[in-house]
RNA sequence: GGUCUGGUAGUUCAGUUGGUUAGAAUACAUGCCUGUCACGCAUGGGGUCGCGGGUUCGAGUCCCGUCCAGACCGCCA
C-alpha cells in the first residue's frame, strides 16, 4: 500500500492516528534542530515534521531529499503547536517514523507554486510540471466539473451523446481543413472536422431528435490567445424546434451552469439584433458589462467647416465617463492607439466637458459652444466626461470605435472578471460579400435557414437577407453560435446557387446531405459552444491555453514534444507523398 | 502574409551616451539555526548577452539579416 490518506485529507479529528502518505516534496524548511517538509499531491499539502525524537538515520535520509522527490512516509498525526489557517490541513502535521524515497527528481526548471518564477514558454515546455501547480490544476478541475454538469443537464433533457467521425471529407467553405492522407486509397485525403455539422444534421434525419457531443474540432488557421488549432465544442442539435426553443433551452443550461459553478444568478439573457449590436457597439460580440454605447454624430457635425467630418461617411464616438482629466499625454497615447495599423484610424477628436458645462476640444476652431451642447445631449454627457470621436468609412470607423471602447473600458477598470454579462445576438445576415472573390459567402454556414420573410430577397438583394442565426456572447467573447437549418432540399439548392456553387459542385460536396433530405428531414436547429472559451471565461482567464492540458503555442507547435515534426521517407512512400521544400513553393 | 514587443545566470529581470572584471532577486550547493509555513543568517558556484554578419580602437548596447516567443491585423463557413 502506497498511502491510506491523501495530502489534503487529514484534520484535527485524525490526531493520534498512524498514517501513510505519498506525494511530492514541495518544500523543505530545515531549522537545525527540527525540519519541516511540505508534502504535496493533487488534494493538498500536509506538513511532515522531524524533531529531536526522530532517529539519526531518518534525519540523514531526510537531508538527502530535494524538491519534487516522490516519497512515501509513515507517521503519526499530531496537532500543531503553531497552526497555519491558510491551508486546510494547517492544524495538523505528521511526525515521521519512516521515509522511503520512491523516486528522485532533478531540480525543476521553475518553482512549482502558484506564483511561479517560470515564464510561459518554459511552463509549456515542461507542462507536466506546470500542471502540478494548484493554480493550473484548478482550471482543469473546473473544466471537468463543467463538462460533467453539462452532460448531466443535457442527458436529463433527453439528449443522446453520439460520436461522429474524426476522419471525414474536406469541405471547401469555411476555415482551412487539416488533412490526413489515406494509405489505402492513394492520393486521397481525409479532413479533420471543423465541426460535426453535417453529421449532426444527418442524425436529425435519422430521427435522433436531440443530439449532443463534447467534441474536438480542428481548424488550420492562425492562432490567437483564444484560438487553438484543435479545440473543444459542446455541439448540439434538435429536431422539431424553432429558434426560440433552442435559445430558451440553452439559456437555461447556461443559467444553471452560472448558478451551480459560480454561484451567480444571471437572470434572463438580453437579446440584441446584429444590426443593433453593430450600430451601438461596432461589434457583433458586444461587451455589455459596461454601457459606453457608440453614438452616431454624422449629420450633426457636418457643415461646420471641418473637412474630415464634412467628407466622412460616418462620424461617431463614445463618452468616457469621468475621463475629462485626461492629460495631453494620455490623449496623444489614445490617438496613437487608434492610429496603429491594426485599427487604422486617421486620427482622434476629443472633447472634454468642463465643470461649467463648456467644452474644450481638439476641433474648437470649427465648432461653437452651441454645437457642443448638441453633442453633449446626444451622449448625455456630464461635466468631467470625455468624448472621443472618430470619422471615416462606416464599417471601419465603427470597428475602430469598438476597439477604442474596449481600450477605454480597460483603462477605466470596467472589465471586471467577476461580472458576467451574457446576451444573445440574433438576426445575423445570411450572407456576406467577399471583395476578393467577388461572391457571397455564408456568414454562418451554407445550411443556415434564411428568415422566411426575407426569402424573396435572396434573388433581389441577397446581402439584406437575415438568417435565423444566433450567437451567445459573454463579456465580449463569442461563446457559442448556431442556427435554424434548411431542411428543404429545394431551398438548400437555392442557397448553394446563391453561393455560386454549380449543381455539380453542390452534388459532389454535399450530395449525401441533399440525398438524405429527400427521405423525410425534420425541421431542426442547433448550436455549438466553444468549451475552452466558456471555461476560460468562468476561470477569469484571457487565454484558453490555461484551461487546456497540453495546448499548442502561437505557431501551432507543441513545444513539449515538438509536434508537428518530419516523418520518415518510408512513411512518405507508403502514403504516396513527395515533399516540396518550403522555399520552392 | 503583415504590424508591434521581447530574447542577458537554472528562472524572472536590470544593464545609462558604445568604454574597467556584465549585476539584482530567486533557485541551487555548503554551513549555522528547535515551531517554520515566501523561515532566517552567512558563504559559494553559476553567463557563447538567441544565432550570423557589419560599423567601430572598442558592441549586451548601434546597423542588416535570421531564428524563437508573445499580442494583434488579415484569416477564423
Amino acid at each position: 500500500m502506497y498511502r491510506n490518506h491523501t495530502c489534503g485529507e487529514l484534520r484535527v479529528e485524525n490526531v493520534g492516528q498512524e498514517t501513510i502518505l505519498a506525494g511530492w516534496v514541495q518544500r523543505i524548511r530545515n531549522l537545525g534542530g527540527m525540519t519541516f517538509i511540505d508534502l504535496r499531491d493533487r488534494y493538498g499539502i500536509t506538513q511532515l515534521v522531524i524533531d529531536e525524537t526522530t532517529p539519526a538515520e531518518l534525519k540523514e535520509l531526510a537531508a538527502k531529499l530535494g524538491r519534487e522527490y516522490v516519497i512515501q512516509v509513515k507517521g503519526t498525526v499530531r496537532e500543531r503547536s503553531n497552526k497555519n489557517m491558510k491551508i486546510a490541513t494547517g492544524e495538523i502535521e505528521i511526525l515521521i517514523s519512516e521515509i522511503k524515497i520512491i523516486n528522485k527528481a532533478e531540480v525543476p526548471p521553475f518553482t512549482i507554486q502558484d506564483d511561479t518564477d517560470g515564464g510561459d514558454e518554459l511552463r509549456m515546455k515542461f507542462r507536466y510540471l506546470d500542471l502540478r501547480r494548484e493554480i493550473v490544476r484548478k482550471n482543469l478541475e473546473l473544466r471537468a466539473k463543467m463538462a460533467h454538469f453539462i452532460r448531466n443537464f443535457l442527458d436529463s433533457q433527453n439528449f443522446i451523446e453520439t460520436e461522429t467521425p474524426v476522419l471525414m471529407k474536406s469541405t471547401p467553405e469555411g476555415a482551412r481543413d487539416f488533412v490526413v492522407p489515406s494509405r489505402m486509397n492513394p492520393n486521397t485525403f481525409y479532413a479533420l472536422p471543423q465541426s460535426p455539422q453535417i453529421f449532426k444534421q444527418l442524425l436529425m434525419v435519422a430521427g435522433f431528435d436531440r443530439y449532443y457531443q463534447i467534441v474536438k474540432c480542428f481548424r488550420d488557421e492562425d492562432l490567437r490567445a483564444d484560438r487553438q488549432p484543435e479545440f473543444t465544442q459542446i455541439d448540439c442539435e434538435m429536431s422539431f424546434v424553432e429558434q426560440e426553443d433552442v435559445l430558451n433551452l440553452f439559456e437555461e443550461l447556461m443559467i444553471h451552469l452560472f448558478k451551480e459553478i459560480k454561484g451567480i444568478e444571471t437572470g434572463k439573457f438580453p437579446r440584441m439584433s446584429y444590426a443593433e449590436a453593430m450600430e451601438n457597439y461596432g461589434s457583433d460580440k458586444p461587451d455589455i458589462r459596461f454601457d459606453m454605447k457608440i453614438k452616431d454624430l454624422t449629420t450633426l457635425v457636418k457643415g461646420k467647416g471641418f473637412k474630415v467630418f464634412d467628407e466622412a461617411e460616418y462620424t461617431g464616438g463614445i463618452c468616457a465617463k469621468g475621463c475629462g482629466e485626461y492629460s495631453r499625454k494620455q490623449l496623444d497615447a489614445l490617438t496613437e492607439y487608434v492610429k496603429r495599423s491594426q485599427i487604422g484610424a486617421k486620427g482622434l477628436v476629443y472633447a472634454k466637458i468642463n465643470e461649467d458645462g463648456s467644452v474644450k476640444s481638439s476641433v474648437d476652431k470649427f465648432f461653437v459652444q452651441e454645437d457642443f451642447a448638441a453633442w453633449i445631449s446626444v451622449f448625455d454627457a456630464k461635466p468631467g466626461d470625455l468624448l472621443l470621436i472618430l470619422s471615416g468609412n462606416k464599417p471601419k470607423t465603427l470597428t475602430a470605435i469598438s476597439a477604442l471602447r474596449l481600450e477605454m473600458a480597460n483603462q477605466m477598470g470596467l472589465m471586471d472578471k467577476n461580472v458576467f454579462s451574457p446576451l444573445w445576438v440574433v438576426d445575423f445576415p445570411l450572407l456576406e460579400w467577399d471583395e476578393d472573390s467577388q461572391r457571397f459567402y455564408a456568414m454562418h454556414h451554407p445550411f443556415t435557414a434564411p428568415k422566411p420573410e426575407d426569402i424573396p430577397l435572396l434573388d433581389s438583394d441577397p446581402g439584406e437577407v437575415r438568417a435565423n442565426a444566433y450567437d451567445l456572447v459573454i463579456n465580449g467573447v463569442e461563446i457559442g453560435g448556431g442556427s435554424v437549418r434548411i431542411f428543404d432540399s429545394e431551398l438548400q439548392k437555392k442557397m448553394f446557387k446563391t453561393l455560386g456553387f454549380t449543381e455539380e459542385e453542390a452534388r459532389r460536396q454535399f450530395g449525401f446531405l441533399m440525398e438524405a433530405f429527400k427521405y423525410g428531414a425534420p425541421p431542426h436547429a442547433g448550436i455549438a459552444f466553444g468549451f475552452d472559451r466558456l471555461t476560460s471565461i468562468f476561470a477569469g482567464l484571457d487565454s484558453i491555453r490555461d484551461v487546456i492540458a497540453f495546448p499548442k503555442n502561437n505557431s501551432g507547435r507543441d513545444v513539449m514534444n515538438d509536434a508537428p515534426a518530419e516523418i520518415s521517407q518510408a512513411q512518405l512512400d507508403e502514403l504516396y507523398l513527395k515533399l516540396v521544400p518550403p522555399e520552392k513553393k
